[in-house]
DNA sequence: TCGATATCCTGAGGTTACCTCAACGTGAGG
DNA sequence: CCTCACGTTGAGGTAACCTCAGGATATCGA
């Protein structure tokens, strides 16, 4: 067996990012945005106004289902859909100002839940996960 | 904006979180479990038989969703019911041989891919990391 | 220039993993 | 022994994904 210093990187490393996750749930609570919306509001806010099939990409899931994400910002008023005029058959989403508004407070929101659970940290210690994290990244 | 520093210690844990998530489920792959009953056996492992109650409370669903999981176990072979001696209205759920098997199959699979991992760090890093996590864990 | 083929979106309907609500059998205290 | 609480499950719902098929549009080859 381990001796528990071993097992642990792994569950360690779960527990903390539970923590976060959770954190991260009650931060986006104000704004009611599921976690999928608050996905794809982050990828427009990041990279501007894409074509559905764009944004399904960047979210990973399949192009129809990206429609019904779409669907559901647009009925709360958080995008909206124009015709791609390069090629009618596709549709551009764009960020409201509403949209914009609330990419911004959910990113503030979540920085500063981060901050939160990592202000237990020393500076020392903060330098060190950070260039640990990054290698990890790969 | 941030400087890159700042931003980063939220966002490079939550893909270094990612990366581990993606190993572990292409590492639980060949036992073609879900992730709730591969939560819900690991809780087995280490618990015990239990009732389905307690079951639901561990893994933080339902207790009728927890009725759902252990069909599909069941189902599988992976584990059986029996009736509480204490309590006729309870069931007790306890892991079966193969259950067991397959418990500890997965739990050093999840291991080897975290040590997979894990492996880009020397001991040294290894080390802050782990005594970081744990105070971050709190 | 025009037909074949590919691309973009969406309607219809399925799946998974959860949920709530109500009912049934059982236990426990007055 | 009667009422009230508890453990489990049937029925049915929801969220976030999926595939498949089809209409509109683009593009390419002849």
């Amino acid at each position: 067996m381990d001796d528990g210093q071993d097992e642990s990187l792994f569950e360690v490393f779960w527990a903390v990012a539970r923590r976060l996750r959770h954190g991260t749930r009650v931060a986006l609570e104000p704004w009611n945005v599921t976690p999928s919306q608050s996905r794809a509001i982050a990828v427009l806010a990041r990279h501007g106004e894409m074509r559905l099939s764009a944004l399904a990409e960047h979210l990973r899931i399949a192009p129809r289902s990206a429609t019904e994400v779409v669907d559901d910002l647009q009925q709360h008023g958080l995008v909206s859909r124009s015709p791609d005029p390069a090629d009618r058959r596709a549709t551009l989403v764009t960020l409201t100002g509403q949209g914009v508004a609330t990419a911004t407070a959910i990113h503030a929101a979540r920085a500063e839940e981060g901050e939160r659970l990592f202000a237990a940290l020393n500076p020392e210690d903060r330098a060190h996960l950070s260039r640990i994290l990054r290698i990890l990244r790969g």
